[in-house]
DNA sequence: TCCTGGCACTCGGTAGACTTGAGTGCCAGG
DNA sequence: CCTGGCACTCAAGTCTACCGAGTGCCAGGA
């Protein structure tokens, strides 16, 4: 709370919150990394001989009650070391660590990646959401692109029986969404075609989430497929957003927290595809690409840290990924293997085989 | 080996294995039973006051040697009671194990999820998998139909693009496959149109399976699309099957097993959904409704018990649904649940309101 | 003024000794 | 052939002592 007389800010961090001084900056860091690495309490001593502090452990240990008074620290029990606090972690990931470089295997992999990776969007998705596990050893999220902005490039109605149909409907992203309609009565497969010709004629070219009427036709057959045609379309715009979330890796959440009742209940998030949504865009809109244990909102994460980058490109909003693990990951690897990853996943998306235009 | 004199055939068990006496049976019942319930080993005296066996702890001390020697049960160490061993299990299965019923609760709750669950296959798969892991609170497996058997209803081809094209397939069982197509040169809407109506006038009837050829028509640009759409159907093909599987509260994983090594590597398995889908096969295959440890081939579910349903009407395979959980899981429940849910997801798939006929 | 080495203290973790109690195998008698 | 009794085994819990990593504090020195 008093901050020490002796801080010189380092940055120009808005609030009242001063930065450190160059020397606990410094332990700090050395704790982080070195707990990172260990994942037990870190002691005076073995900072001390730290590249970059160079002093005795008897001054580090000053500096580390200072820090933990800060609340950047702590300890879990008198006569142990020090473990850094969710705070600790954001300084660290603000101001410490660098941009992060993969190394030259994972550079590898991830080129050999998308120069072998085809196919529809979905596969790529769901196979980068495995890289991007693999390349970290945590379990990733990759979410598409919305089809919020696609039109609708073909609409038909299909019979499958007499009684049902199917509304089929191809999007100029490439997606392609379905849904059964319960015909109320017998219909003669002229009576789709129709139908279908009808809703072409007035959709194609729209968005989905646009509204949309169609006058009467001569037919009440074709009107009464038409407003089925439009309840069915209503309920597919809430359904595709979960369509576009891939999980890689859960198997690794086990690897990643030794609590099995914390790998319970973040496997019962992953499951929420939506709750994964909306937990990454949110830490998005906030313009962060870290979230440290309870920095978002969600109470059963908060013994978690969460990276996320945007896959973008020109500004162009196609998603995210994400990985999901513990507070001490590695969170320069993890950065840096997110934003590779969405970084060229936009191009491909964007640009690559895919068909978008 | 040495079969004991006393024995009784309870059952025409073919093979060299004889039956266990009316007794043996009954402690290795009481073992069993209690074993699920406190996941513990079990003493004699435990077993002596079971309704059903009725004698001092001395003898059934005897009994419960003759049990260990023919490999039922085993003994963690000198001076613990018994745990079953597989065999143990598979004895109790075949042998003790009444049909199982579920709890007037756990009826409701499948009477209310089949009458309320509506929309696409797929949706009421999935969340059928999330219904059976809630019943039984293992981690569950639903796999549907196949497609093999399913014929085209509907073959298109969409532009996206002026250099890519969709291959949109509805199936006469509501499934809708689609393929990116990559035109090497600039195709108009109105070729794509063409080359479509010559696919459709060819294929819609048949299977995906069936091998077919299209004569050549007078058009280079159609001659081009259609052996591309050959490519991409023969493609579908392979893909199709995994689209089908779906799991269910793999979270409960993490209930089923205390060691975080089975969690993971459990987990790591269902990822891999060919395999799961393959293991269920095998599984109903030969004719088993359980499959307890190794029984399975899979070296790394050895320590988990598999227990399948076949989804079937009038001996029609329509898929099939299964239950993860450790060798000591609840049998009869998680039998009886899945066979219910098996069922009724049979007569629904069938005849419900989801367009097969 | 600030750093450092020294020192007493704390406390989790480990190791050994002991106890407890659930459970066993065996045996003699009914 | 069953049963009660008895000696035996051994995992798990408790208690103790001890070790050592680590701390806070302080006096002396740059």
């Amino acid at each position: 709370m008093t901050p020490p007389s002796d801080s010189v800010p380092l940055t120009d961090v808005a609030g009242d919150e001063r930065a450190l001084n160059a020397r606990r900056a410094a332990i700090l860091e050395a704790v982080v990394t070195e707990y990172i690495g260990t994942a037990e309490p870190v002691g005076s001593s073995h900072v001390a001989n730290f590249p970059g502090v160079q002093v005795s452990s008897a001054t580090v240990r000053s500096e580390m009650v200072a820090l933990e008074r800060e609340g950047y620290l702590v300890q879990p029990h008198t006569s142990a070391g020090r473990i850094p606090t969710d705070k600790g972690y954001r300084f660290f990931v603000d101001h410490l660590t660098g941009p992060g470089v993969l190394g030259p295997i994972q550079r590898k992999q991830v080129s050999q990646f998308f120069d072998q990776v085809h196919g529809e969007m979905e596969t790529v998705l769901e196979r980068a959401s495995g890289l991007l596990s693999e390349l970290t050893s945590y379990a990733a999220v990759v979410v598409g692109p919305s089809h919020e902005t696609a039109t609708i490039r073909s609409i038909q109605l299909v019979g499958l029986s007499p009684l049902h149909a199917l509304l089929v409907v191809v999007l100029s992203d490439g997606a392609v969404e379905k849904r059964t309609i319960d015909l109320q009565t017998e219909t003669s497969d002229d009576a789709l075609a129709r139908a279908g010709t009808v809703l072409a004629s007035h959709l194609v070219g729209r968005t989905l989430t646009q509204p949309w009427a169609v006058p009467p036709s001569g037919s009440a057959d074709v009107d009464r497929l038409v407003t089925a045609a439009r309840l069915a379309c209503d309920s597919l715009e809430g359904a595709m957003e979960s369509d576009q979330v891939f999980v890689g890796g859960p198997a690794r959440l086990a690897e990643s927290f030794d609590a099995v009742e914390t790998v319970r209940s973040v496997l019962a998030i992953l499951e929420q595809q939506l709750v994964v949504v909306s937990l990454l865009r949110d830490v998005l809109d906030r313009g962060l690409s870290v979230a440290i244990g309870a920095e978002h909102g969600f109470e059963p994460l908060s013994s978690c840290a969460v990276v996320v980058a945007p896959v973008s490109i020109d500004g162009q909003d196609l998603g995210a990924v994400g990985l999901l693990g513990p507070t001490r990951m590695d969170y320069a690897r993890a950065m840096a293997a997110a934003h590779v990853v969405g970084e060229r996943l936009g191009q491909r998306i964007s640009g690559g085989h895919d068909g978008r235009h």
